[in-house]
DNA sequence: GTCTAAAGTTTACACTGTCAACTTTAAAGC
DNA sequence: GCTTTAAAGTTGACAGTGTAAACTTTAGAC
């Protein structure tokens, strides 16, 4: 079915995903990932219509280990804690793969043209929606509620340790200097804010 | 002073505003931003050293504007109104120039070379550390920690109601689809956040 | 063993950021 | 008022980018 390369397709996401994880998304080119792979400049053409098509693919990766991630925290007769540990998992998913997550929750692209990344996003809200499902004995509106606030919540904390990260001069960064006690600092906000969830 | 354009400076900031409110930082180029500006495509760089230089000084008046929308909130006796006020603005804001914020937080640039950019971005939190300090007695710990709290769940949100609205498919969307209710629904959340902040 | 279509290459084009070498002109010093 | 100079603008070039068109190679079906 192929010839020269074995499956080039696959070998191009993987090049991208590593290329972006150690440089960030800006600095990507098609042709760089194709030189990486030993093929010319205009071979990933073959497999992908765009740049922003294997972008897609990378970005569906990257959901896919987040998932993977997010899925091997397994439900407890506590809810509430399993819903910290999401959070922790989450964060600590985005502060290990900053380029990642960057590609898939900031880099535009019309997300609608690539069902599939849709399909391996939603997976990994799947345990985060049980839990609070679970919570909320089934109050559809409460777990709607809820699921966009406590995603909200998480995403926010990533998004702001991360840009304060960037900076460190600010005064607030010292409190995430010590890396050893983020995730208990982590915890206990996010425990905070898991108790305050409306239970109705 | 000056002899051609009267102050080509300010006019390339404008223009590279408006043109990333209205198409977004990804499609900008200063030669485009140039022409807009009936000039030769190396004349920006008589006034910038780069093109990252000029989205910083793009940020900056983003961060300025951002900054005299939240400080339109004026402190009242009762400081977690107040909050969710500040909350509210930021939001709105975020939804009304989704690509400024865009530029402003999500831009990967060495923020700390461009020390007038971060004293704006500063201001912009003035009213929500002094709220924060008035509701917590000055106790500096849990403002600093609630500050960041605050923040998070605030800039996450926005995040999150971008992204669903970018996707519209998800069942999430729903919730966000009569923009008439936003805002009630953003207060009634906020107002349930800012209740569950840690006073000690 | 031939045919075909998938997978890869070469060449080309328009566009990008940016550098070097130039021209123009506002205003400072005599 | 004339000269000088440095700031502000121009032209031309280079390497890098996404991507389209036309070509070549080769694995596998008949």
């Amino acid at each position: 079915m192929q010839y020269h390369h074995g499956n080039l397709r696959e070998q191009l996401i993987f090049c991208a995903y590593d290329w972006i994880s150690t440089n960030g998304i800006e600095s990507i080119s098609l042709r760089k990932i194709a030189k990486i792979a030993k093929v010319s400049q205009t071979a990933p053409y073959r497999h992908f219509n765009s740049k922003e098509h294997m972008l897609a693919e990378v970005a569906t990766l990257g959901f896919e280990k987040f998932s993977s991630e997010m899925n091997k925290n397994k439900a407890t007769d506590n809810p509430a804690d399993d819903l910290v540990k999401c959070g922790v998992t989450y964060i600590e998913f985005g502060l290990a793969n900053e380029h990642i997550i960057d590609l898939m929750f900031n880099y535009p692209m019309k997300k609608t043209d690539f069902p599939e990344l849709l399909a391996a996003a939603d997976k990994a809200f799947g345990m985060l929606l049980e839990r609070l499902h679970y919570m909320h004995h089934g109050n559809v509106g409460a777990v709607q509620l809820n699921s966009i606030s406590m995603h909200a919540y998480v995403h926010g904390l990533l998004a702001i340790i991360q840009i304060n990260q960037r900076i460190d001069t600010s005064a607030q960064t010292a409190f995430f200097k010590a890396s050893s006690t983020v995730k208990e600092n982590l915890e206990k906000m996010l425990g905070a804010f898991v108790k305050s969830l409306d239970f109705s």
